[in-house]
DNA sequence: TTTATAAGTGTAGGATATACACTTAGTTTG
DNA sequence: CAAACTAAGTGTATATCCTACACTTATAAA
């Protein structure tokens, strides 16, 4: 029997981290091809074509640790992008043909987000040296194939879901500040809140729990730290 | 070059329908298969493989109007259903087997749900007489595949997107009551809502416009009829 | 001890959400 | 043609929530 091949499928992932410094993505350089020496290496998102007995979060899962080492990250898969033509850039072709064995095939993508905090033990994906990057979400250049576009899909669906899905804590550390909770609300829904009514609305979700431990070293009144109770989530 | 076929990409489309009698969803009877009838032949919803040059959109636009004569629907991606043995259960093989190729192939699925007023022109998918149907949503029954899963996945990003994405009138017609537009707010997010006050959250979208006309032949005071207008959405 | 820094706290006014019952316009029936 | 039936249409008072706003406090550094 003839076996026609139709068509690729592939898990991206837009890793977002989140520190005092701001919100940030994960990004791949990618590797300057022998054919290629003209244009400039692009970046792209953690990605690759998934195994033929993998589920589509298992598959985002392994291509994220192989690509940055990262393990037990938040995933959630937001938007599929088919578009025929999403990979037939022509400054795409050359690093597909370096990579994969069918580089001219159509390869549909199913979009992931992650959420990372970056405070703690500063998860650099170290074994990849420079090849791995966490690049300021306003310092994003144009990136390869459609990835501006997943990244500004993730953006959205980040942005929609941080409230109603309480899934705020995955970007912070275990204990956190009011002040760290505000500053994450505003960077991600890029507007400002008044701190008295913010710490009002957060005294209300009886997911966040006040701990009998304060801040320490730092040159001003020292905060307290807060929790996030996963089961106590809803009501 | 041996190709390996490494999975086949689905669309299924989730149509919900609406009228004063409720919400129903599109379903399509399985032809009973020459080999297997012990089992009575299931439900399940309109779906099939993706083209190898056609968008997912364009697909399910497809797909939809090959089955249901539907055309001009409504549609909007909603989730991917990828489990490696989503179509590997024994009741759903043998029909498999009867229609594809390569019947034992993975296959993930793309979810679009879709939009239709049954209240004009009454839209019987009428060109395939009893194999298409609308049923009532309380009353679906177990359907193929993990198509219940589908179907419940759309069910809940129809109701998240009926409020903020102002998607509504694509269930009503063109000229509605504001009884109406209540009822359909009701069955679609399981809830009452008090009429005067639904009328004065109503009056603040300037999408909903008074037309200069009523009801008629109805027995009693007859209503107002409005219409939304597409431009004026946000603000 | 002074200074610098961000943490922490309350209230008043405006806006929004909720609860609630009678009158009206048209159709049907006797 | 009068009475009965049906769903449409309408306003207000109360409670709740949202918004705007400024000073005091605890610690580290100088």
């Amino acid at each position: 029997m003839v076996t026609n091949d139709p068509l690729h499928l592939s898990v991206d992932c837009v890793v977002f981290g989140y520190n005092d410094t701001g919100l940030k993505v994960l990004l791949i350089n990618q590797k300057e091809t022998k054919e290629d020496h003209s244009s400039q290496p692009m970046s792209q998102l953690p990605g690759d074509l998934i195994l033929l007995d993998e589920g589509l979060e298992e598959a985002a899962e392994r291509v994220l640790f192989e690509l940055t080492q990262l393990r037990g990250v938040y995933l959630k898969q937001f938007q599929t992008f088919g578009d025929p033509d999403r990979v037939k850039d022509l400054k795409d072709r050359s690093w597909l043909r370096s990579v994969r064995t069918q580089p001219e095939q159509r390869v549909v993508t199913v979009g992931y987000f992650g959420l990372v905090s970056l405070h703690e033990f500063n998860p650099k994906p170290a074994s990849f040296a420079g090849s791995v990057q966490w690049v300021d979400l306003q310092k994003v250049g144009p990136l390869a194939f459609d990835h501006n576009e997943i990244l500004s899909g993730a953006m959205d669906a980040l942005q929609s879901q941080l409230e109603s899905q309480h899934i705020s804590f995955e970007l912070l550390p275990k204990k956190f500040t009011l002040s760290q909770l505000q500053g994450l609300y505003e960077v991600v829904l890029e507007k400002k809140f008044d701190k008295r009514n913010f710490r009002k609305n957060v005294k209300k979700m009886n997911h966040v729990i006040p701990l009998d431990e304060k801040q320490q070293g730092v040159m001003h009144k020292p905060a307290q730290l807060f929790s996030f109770n996963r089961d106590e989530i809803e009501s």
